[in-house]
DNA sequence: TGTACATCAGTGAACGCGCGTTCACTGATGTAC
DNA sequence: TGTACATCAGTGAACGCGCGTTCACTGATGTAC
């Protein structure tokens, strides 16, 4: 028989240093989801807000960079989820848009800060961590691409027109995800406003899309 | 007869006052360029670069956010007088929008460090700045759709809906704006790449914009 | 025009503070026998 | 199973540094007479 263990207290050295590991880029997630730049943060801020000494940082990434980078991965990870879970739903096609988008945004909100980070890192913070995001970005608009293909709605169009589509809707639910958070705290009706004018957004989109004529 | 001076050395006060303050933004600009957020800038940075004393700053700007959103400003200053050259070009309608598109981005990289600004710090800053930005890209959108209404190419839209095209275009601009500046200077090849792209997002858009029928 | 005074943009020194990084350490967990 | 040793995540103190802000100042420019 092996060792019988309390199980709630206790976590094998490398669970306990996972969850410190974890403890940091949560801590660096709150503080960039107060409306500061990931740039501006300190390392003595996140080790802080971990509750952990300055100098542990270091048994986990090299700098801030490393952090921020593992940030993105994660993010990227929580973008491809959204898209099985989008997938799994198997919506009606007469519906497809506005329930997509109505799944869009509560998962939005369920991640607010890894979106927040990601929408605004995008374009605002250093250069190793927008490339980063940028080629999250790419893989998810293939991804949306394929599925698109999938759907058989948009029969004729080329597969590179349909990654400049999806590139486009990227970008646009990225801005929307933006703007969205950056509301203060539950403002249902400016959110529903906000909400609306994106559904009509991806309309105009997914017209043009359905007039779209390859050149031969 | 009035005292004469030599022009070329002598300035008044208050042109000095000016020209130091122009220094300060021009130089936080020029940090920011070189992919930092704005918010991640010192005070001391900035002054170091506009060649002053860091007491200095305070004779021009109350802090930081006060002078980031004199950028903002000014940086909204440079959109509109984009809009207002496009306007004075007359573009004969059939090339209308690959014309503008060049237009638009000879004008990003002839200004690529307030595009810069505006494009990172619109997500990424804080939340004084990006509400100004917000404000700025809003008054913009709204003269771009008064634009496009006056050109007659789409009688049969309202003007509530050409606002929310005119949205979606901004946000597409500012990401084109965002990626193109973002590529390592002077890159032909890819800056060339990503204009298609645009023009293409750009055209799907108008396509879809062609083709709405607004609800009764 | 010339003079005496006011204004104020920019200076330079000083302050206390939080920063990133280093280091030798401790003590709980893991491993070999 | 029990024991002796190795590992290593997290500690706490220390360092030199750049930071934002304050202050009394200086000296050129502007104004009143």
């Amino acid at each position: 028989m092996k060792p019988v263990r309390a199980p709630e207290a206790q976590e094998s050295r490398d669970e306990r240093k996972l969850r410190t590991r974890s403890q940091l880029t949560q801590a660096a997630l709150k503080l960039t989801g107060q409306g500061r730049g990931f740039t501006s943060l300190s390392l003595r801020e996140i080790t802080r807000e971990a509750g952990v000494v300055p100098a542990a940082f270091y048994r986990h990434f090299r700098d801030l960079d490393e952090l921020g980078l593992a940030l993105v991965e994660s993010g990227g990870v929580t973008l491809r989820r959204l898209l099985r879970e989008i997938r799994r739903e198997q919506i009606p096609p007469k519906a497809m848009l506005e329930d997509s988008v109505t799944l869009y945004l509560r998962y939005v909100l369920a991640h607010r800060l890894e979106f927040a980070f990601i929408a605004g890192e995008r374009s605002g913070g250093s250069p190793v961590i927008r490339n980063a995001i940028r080629r999250e970005a790419a893989h998810f608009a293939a991804e949306l691409a394929q599925d698109v293909a999938g759907l058989g709605t948009l029969p004729e169009i080329k597969i590179e027109t349909l990654h400049m589509i999806s590139g486009l809707i990227v970008g646009t639910l990225l801005n929307a995800a933006a703007d969205i958070l950056d509301l203060p705290e539950a403002q249902p009706l400016r959110t529903q406003e906000l909400k609306r004018n994106f559904i009509l957004e991806l309309k105009v989109i997914f017209l043009g899309a359905a007039h779209w004529r390859d050149a031969p």
